[in-house]
DNA sequence: TATGAGATCAACT
DNA sequence: GTTGATCTCATAC
């Protein structure tokens, strides 16, 4: 099989870039995972990002090198997954909102209980279930193991709308989703 | 189909 | 003390 792999050049750009050629790459963390189907951008001017009140400790890894995973809390329950992408110095990083979960499904339903695959890994918190991703994978590289993410094949129909679950600055298209695809957290 | 409450933690004010 | 890049379940229409 021909290498896919996508390396630190490729998220070494803006995140406005990178975020729709995710949709139909396949992501993968110790064999388990999928095709992406939805993703969100963010960076360092937007009031609903993280990166946008400056460095902390929650968010160092979002201004640490492209091509890492930045993994955070959410409301306390939730873990979510942000994929870096900076072109110089900068705190950018693409929010992984779904997959369409390819392999490793008996894993997935493991964690998540008996479940449809279209809803295993239709959200950002389900899609870290299913995986396994938690505060231990903050920070790593994605282009060593345990995680594995290859480019897509092709372009596939982009779907693009308005971010979904924050308060600030929620009126930005800056949601990317393979279009029509029933594994999305929403539809378009 | 849609809306609302609860769960639960770390950063921030 | 408040808030949030969420999910699930319950109840209502």
């Amino acid at each position: 099989m021909a290498d896919r792999r996508l390396t630190r050049d490729f998220f070494a750009r803006s995140v406005h870039e990178v975020a729709p050629e995710l949709i139909g790459a396949t992501l993968l963390l110790e064999g388990v995972g999928g095709r992406v189907v939805e993703v969100e951008a963010y960076d360092e001017d937007d009031p609903a990002s993280h990166g946008f009140r400056g460095r902390t400790a929650r968010t160092a890894s979002m201004f640490g090198p492209a091509g890492c995973a930045y993994v955070y809390r959410s409301y306390g329950i939730h873990w979510c997954l942000n994929l870096v992408c900076a072109p110089e110095g900068r705190a950018e990083a693409a929010l992984v909102r779904a997959l369409e979960p390819t392999q490793g499904l008996d894993r997935m339903r493991e964690r998540r209980g008996l479940e449809a695959a279209r809803s295993l890994c239709s959200g950002p918190g389900k899609l870290c279930q299913a995986l396994g991703i938690t505060r231990i994978h903050d920070g790593l590289p994605l282009d060593e193991l345990p995680f594995e993410l290859l480019a897509r094949e092709g372009e596939p129909p982009l779907a693009v709308g308005t971010r979904i679950g924050i308060t600030r600055a929620a009126e930005q298209p800056w949601r990317y989703g393979l279009a029509c695809s029933p594994f999305l957290s929403r539809r378009f």
